[in-house]
DNA sequence: CCCAAACAGGACCGATTCAGTCCTCTATTT
DNA sequence: AAATAGAGGACTGAATCGGTCCTGTTTGGG
């Protein structure tokens, strides 16, 4: 459990197809990803609807239009993909910045402050990963670089904001 | 959204409280429970045989029986309560090692080993943090520890396995 | 100029899941 | 024996979600 909805799922997975696909800013209609993908279409359509209206993906109407992604796939991340479809990223009702206020617990209960912590690691572990690294399995969200070296051995820092990189690299 | 269940929410809330009260192994009952956090007692009793059964809680019957931690709260993370509540921890049903093999879509949808490793970033973010750390908001869940010092400056470096602290710490 | 292609937006419903309650049984203490 | 307290599971009403469909609008081509 702990899981994210099927579409915002399926959203990942096609915005990763998109990514895959990135060339010379070509369009992709609803039934070529619709078949591709083996998602039904009506869903396909919904879906690319709502990542279009987030501003994720690049829509024209009309006879040979279609979809492509909005941005490079380096710059996309999959909190991105998940918040369009299911809004911000909350693990409690009380972690979110944008939901807080609206419990009736609040106050009296003291693990509000630990959620909101919890759910800060969790959307940024989501937000270092993007869609070109869901496309190429095996390699790092963003890579190490060496900063100095201490006693012969080569140290490596990470970027400011750079989460959960240890892990990604298991 | 990304969200766990309102029964793991409580469920962690009830073991919060538990943690913080642990002293001389003393057993509360459900009505107890129930009075202090503010959810309905059956909805109290229901979390707390699931905690049982999955050993965290530790459970006796009959006239001055009651529930205690089973450990010390440093000992038991949030990912043990949410995992007896909602069963393993899975951000998409292909993420989990458990659960793998249950996709039609597996082998022709790229994204299911990024999946994993996002899963398992989480995961461990959610390992990290433990009953007491919820109990005291503002502190870490493990203290870094100074490992060298390089032009003047403290390095910082985590234990093996430690995630996302840097995020913790914020 | 008109038609076909393709997306935009939202309504809608069936299925599933979840929260919450209740009942009966067993164990323990006094 | 009686009272207390948990074990286990069945059950239901509510809420959410996945998926489909319909109507309108935009765009390009014949
Ligand atoms: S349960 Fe809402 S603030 Fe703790
Ligand atoms: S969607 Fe199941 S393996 Fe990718």
């Amino acid at each position: 459990m702990l899981r994210i909805s099927k579409l915002a799922d399926y959203a990942v997975v096609l915005a990763t197809w998109l990514a895959a696909r990135e060339q010379r800013g070509e369009r992709h209609t609803v039934r070529d990803l619709a078949a591709v993908t083996g998602i039904h279409q009506p869903t396909v359509g919904k879906i690319l609807k709502h990542l279009a209206r987030h501003g994720i993906v690049d829509s024209q109407r009309g006879a040979r239009g279609g979809y492509r992604l909005a941005a490079r796939p380096e710059d996309v991340p999959v909190a991105a993909i998940i918040e369009a479809l299911e809004g911000p990223i909350a693990v409690t009702e009380c972690a979110s910045e944008e939901t807080a206020g609206a419990c009736e617990y609040e106050g009296r209960c003291g693990v509000q402050e630990s959620w909101q912590r919890i759910n800060a690691v969790v959307g940024r572990a989501l937000e270092s990963v993007s869609l070109a690294d869901m496309a190429k399995p095996g390699l790092s969200p963003r890579e190490l670089v060496p900063v100095a070296r201490v006693g012969g051995e080569r140290r490596m820092a990470r970027a400011a904001g750079d989460v959960a990189a240890d892990d990604w690299h298991g």
